[in-house]
Parts: structure tokens; sequence; C-alpha cells
RNA sequence: GGUCGGUUGGCCGAGUGGCUUAGGCACUGGUCUGCAAAACCAGGUACAGCGGUUCGAAUCCGCUACCGACCUCCA
């Protein structure tokens, strides 16, 4: 374990807090997951990308984490409860006239596939919200048995206004005074069988025609949305946990009811930390169908979107997330994106560079004591709030100092042996392990060809030198412009020729 | 309408009371180079508007304008 002293921004608080798990060592991460109903969303990325980097980071920290996020293929609804309300998933089904478990599938392997592009670490636990019907089935008897539901016509729904008199916690989470939330919710329609707007379903009666449907005490019905996260949560990492996150939308009403769910069933609030990433937006805006501003992630791997001069690889999107920080609202652009891929370059570049350099003298002079402080600080900044974008300026600071020393303009005679490693070290620990990046501008693009990716173009560039020493342009520029029509980049520096693929 | 958040230089994006030159991209100058590209080094521009608190505010308070989120099960 490391000795460091991490703060976190919890929203039920709004306020940043020293942290501290309820187990020493130990960590149980919550995070809400997608509803598999369609191609997982770019801004869902984006949630997923901040929180891996949340976990890594906990992880490099020395903590044992267990880290469950969820699928949601049962549940989420489609307009109003009252109004026949459809499943999405059911929809999806119903629409495309097949099983709603294909629909689960085919998008769960979409987003997997996603997760796994963008170099997510997979969480320790990814439990379905059908994989845990029996469990949703008995937390709602549980919550009825305390007294905070009641059943009307098959369907089970959780007394909020009671709830919120007899414990302090409905609306903590999201800021809102239930007084307000009556005020400005909808007339109750006739239809409307529940007692008051604010109460939500813990079990909805399957109408007829619905595809998804489970028997339970209470008729044929299927589970409410909210409902998972409290059982799947408690199930996996216990009544109290430490961290629960998600995206800045689920704050309410999905993390505030799953509050009250928790505190109805076992009378204590589930969460010490809560942590909300925000928004993505594209070119200023929402990212929405209706705005025609929508980017697929396949569209930007691919280059195949019309707001998009060329296609962009996960790294560089990955990159891009970690430019701003999680609890900003991040905009997405083809110039934002041309500019994160320079820079994901110029860091890439930086750090080989580096693995060439080698350590100098026994003298430390000034530079020796910038690069110290440049090192603490960038750990400085991921121990405030996981502060990745100033981390990475750390980085950036320390990419002028590595290439000073890669010219010469600084002297390794005044950069210590043990400087030198700690860069390493810090450099590597950054880019691969926290920031979860790979270099894309070597190799062979995985399946282990990268060394003999590397063994070739070493001959190449061997073969071209010895061209020009004989002063044979012709032949000189003939490998440097079919190579750069394979897309990779030769560059002739003071000390030989080095590549990149582009 | 209610609640909450935001408005930083050409663009993106950190920063919450006094030096942060934040950083990245773009731009300009230079170095390197057979030519070129790339790379590297160096440099400038900012804190929505008005008023207040303070010795001192991008940072705190108030008002105005604009943008956004949630409230209506899009992360």
């Amino acid at each position: 374990m490391k000795s460091h002293e991490l703060k976190i921004y919890n929203s039920l608080t709004r306020q940043k807090e020293i942290f501290k798990p309820l187990q020493e060592g130990h960590i149980g991460l919550y995070v809400c997951g997608p509803t598999v109903y369609n191609n997982v969303h770019l801004g869902n990325c984006r949630t997923f990308v901040n929180f891996d980097l949340i976990y890594r980071y906990l992880l490099h920290l020395g903590y044992k984490v267990r880290y469950v996020r969820n699928i949601t293929d049962a549940g989420h609804l489609v307009g109003d409860v009252d109004e026949g309300a459809e499943d999405k998933i059911g929809r999806m089904a119903r629409l495309e006239q097949i099983e709603p478990m294909e629909i689960v599938q085919r998008y769960t392997l979409d987003f997997k596939d996603k997760m796994q592009k963008l170099n997510t670490l997979a969480p320790s636990i990814e439990p379905t919200a059908t994989g845990h019907i029996v469990e949703q089935i008995e937390m709602v008897q549980e919550i009825l048995d305390k007294g905070f539901a009641y059943e009307r016509n098959g369907s089970v729904y959780f007394k909020t206004v009671e709830f919120a008199q007899k414990y302090p916690y409905y609306g903590q989470l999201s800021g809102k005074k239930l007084e307000d939330l009556l005020e400005t919710t909808r007339e109750l329609n006739k239809q409307d069988e529940k007692d008051h707007p604010a109460d939500f379903a813990l079990w909805v009666k399957a109408p007829k025609e619905h595809l998804m449907r489970w028997n339970s005490p209470w008729g044929e019905g299927f589970p409410g949305w909210h409902l998972e996260c409290s059982v799947m949560s408690t199930k996996y990492l216990g009544e109290k946990f430490d961290i629960h996150g998600g995206g800045m939308d689920l704050q309410f009403p999905h993390h505030e009811n799953e509050i009250a769910q928790n505190v109805g069933c076992c009378g204590v609030a589930p969460v010490q930390y809560w942590m909300h990433a925000n928004m993505l937006n594209m070119n200023g805006q929402k990212m929405s169908k209706s705005l025609g501003n929508s980017v697929e992630p396949d569209e930007l791997f691919n280059g195949t979107n019309k707001l998009l001069s060329k296609a962009y690889s996960p790294m560089i999107v990955r990159f891009l997330f970690l430019q701003s920080h999680y609890r900003s609202v991040s905009d997405l652009s083809d110039s934002a994106l041309l500019a994160a891929e320079k820079g994901y370059r110029r860091l890439m570049e930086a750090n080989r560079n580096l693995e060439a350099l080698h350590a100098g003298g026994s003298s430390s002079g000034e530079h020796d004591k910038h690069i110290r402080h440049l090192i603490k600080e960038a750990f400085a900044h991921m121990d405030d709030d996981f502060n990745a974008p100033r981390a990475l300026a750390s980085l950036f600071e320390l990419a002028t100092e590595i290439n000073k020393m890669k010219s010469g303009d600084i002297d390794l005679k005044h950069i210590s042996g043990d400087t030198m490693e700690s860069l390493k070290n810090t450099y590597h620990a950054f880019i691969f392990d926290i920031f979860g990046l790979k270099d894309e501008t070597h190799g062979g693009g995985g399946n282990g060809e990268a060394g003999v990716v590397d063994g070739l173009m070493d001959l190449v560039i061997a073969l071209r030198a010895k061209a020009r020493d004989n002063k044979d342009w012709g032949t000189s520029d003939q490998i440097r412009d079919t190579l750069q029509k394979l897309q990779i980049q030769l560059k002739d520096g003071k000390d030989g020729t080095s590549w990149t693929r582009q």
C-alpha cells in the first residue's frame, strides 16, 4: 500500500473528502453499467473510461479492489409505467422480431468489444439483472415487510413520501426537496395507481404483450429498473460499501431511489462515496440523433461519419477523455480529436526517447531537482480527485525535460541514476498502468508481430542509410515514399533514422 | 416553471484569494536536413458583463446575459 492521501469528491456531501476505505486495504466499487438494447453510446464510453482510470489508480495505490459493473438486460423502460411503458430490450426484440435475449447478447458483445478496444480492464464481476430475478423478488418482499412498499394490482411501489418522513436521506444525493418534486410532477392521471407521483415501481405487472416476464408472489411481472443495482451491490459488496459511480444523469432518480431501496430494506445508507462522471458533448451540444450530431464509437474508429475528417483510433479517443476531468463536461469535435492525436503521439515519442536514455552521473543539479518535483506533482494531482488532465500536464512538462536530455541540452551527468530510474518508472506507470494507453505508433498490430516488424524496419533503414551514404537519393526517396504509402513515416534525425506508424 | 452546474487566450482544457509561464493543438521564430517530412527548442495572447467584499479576485458575494444538466427512467 502506498502512502498517499487520496481525496475524492463525494456527490453526497458536495465536497472533496479524504478517502478511507471501510476495510483497510480493500475497496468495493460499484458502477452502473449499460442497458444493452443498442450499440453502446459514446458518452457512456467516456463514463466507463473514467471509472476505468479510477479503478486503475486505486489498483496502482495497492488496494485490493472488487469492481462490480452491472449489465442491465431487463427492467429499463421506455416511457412511463402508467402509460403502457415498454421494456427497452423487449421493445427492440419486438421491432426486430427476435428473442429479447438475442438483443441482449448482440449488444453485450458490442459493449465488451468497445470496452476492450478502449483498453478498459474488465470488472471483477459483471452481473446481469435477469440473472438476479430471485434476489430482486426477495428484496421487494423485504421492503414490503418493512412497510415501505405496497402492492397494487400486481405491481409493487415504494412509499417515497413515508420513507422521506422517517429517514433524512431522500433527496440528499440529488439536492432535491420532496415538496419540490411533488409540486413539479405531473398531475395524477386517472389510470395512475400510485398513491403519490414520487412513488416508484419495485415490481411491475407485465401487460399481456410484454415479452420479458417472471413469476413472483404478485403475479407475472418484471423488476423495476432501480432495483437491480441495490440487489447486486448488496449481494457482491455488502450492505455498506466504499464507492458507487455512474453517469451524472443517473443521480436522479436512479441513484436516489437506489439509496431509498437499500435503506428501506437494510436500514443503512449503502455507499460511503458517490461519484458521478459528467457528460460528453459533440461540437458543443449534447449528442443526440435529433440534433444530427450523434457519433457511434465504430464510426469514430473507422472514420465513417460526416462530422469527422478521418478515423481516430481508440487510444486517441481515450487520450482525449483523459485530457478533461471526469467531473467536467467534455466536448468532442474533429479539431479536438486532431489535437488529441498530436498530443498522444508526442507523449508516446517522449516515452520511447526516455527508454533509450541511460542514467547519468551521481551529481544532481537543477534539472534533476525539477524532474523530481514534476514526478511528485503528477501523483499529487491524481491523489486530488483523480485529476488526470493535470497529471498529464506534468508528464508533458517531463517530456520537454526528456527531449532536452536526448538532444544534449541537459547534460546527463547532472542527472542521478535514481532520478532517471524514478522517471522511467513514473512514465511507464502513468502511461500504461494508470492512463491505460497503448503505444500504437510502433509494432506490428499485435499477434506478436511487433518483433518481426521492428526487425524488418531496422533492415530497411539500414539499406537506405547505405544508399544515402552513396548519395543515391533515388533509392533513398523510393524507400521513404513507399513506406509513406504504408502509413509508416521515416524520420531522419541527427543520430540516425527512426520511424512511426501514422 | 423548480433545482443544480457552467461561461477561461484562435480552438480544446486545468486552476478557487497574492508567481500556475498549467498543459495540449494551432500560430510565429529558430535548430536539424541532400530535398522534404517529422521531431525538438523558444515565444505571445485569457479569465462573459456590471457592482461589491478585500491591502489584493479568474478565484468569495450580489445582479444581468448566455449555455447546459436533471425534474419527463438518453451515461
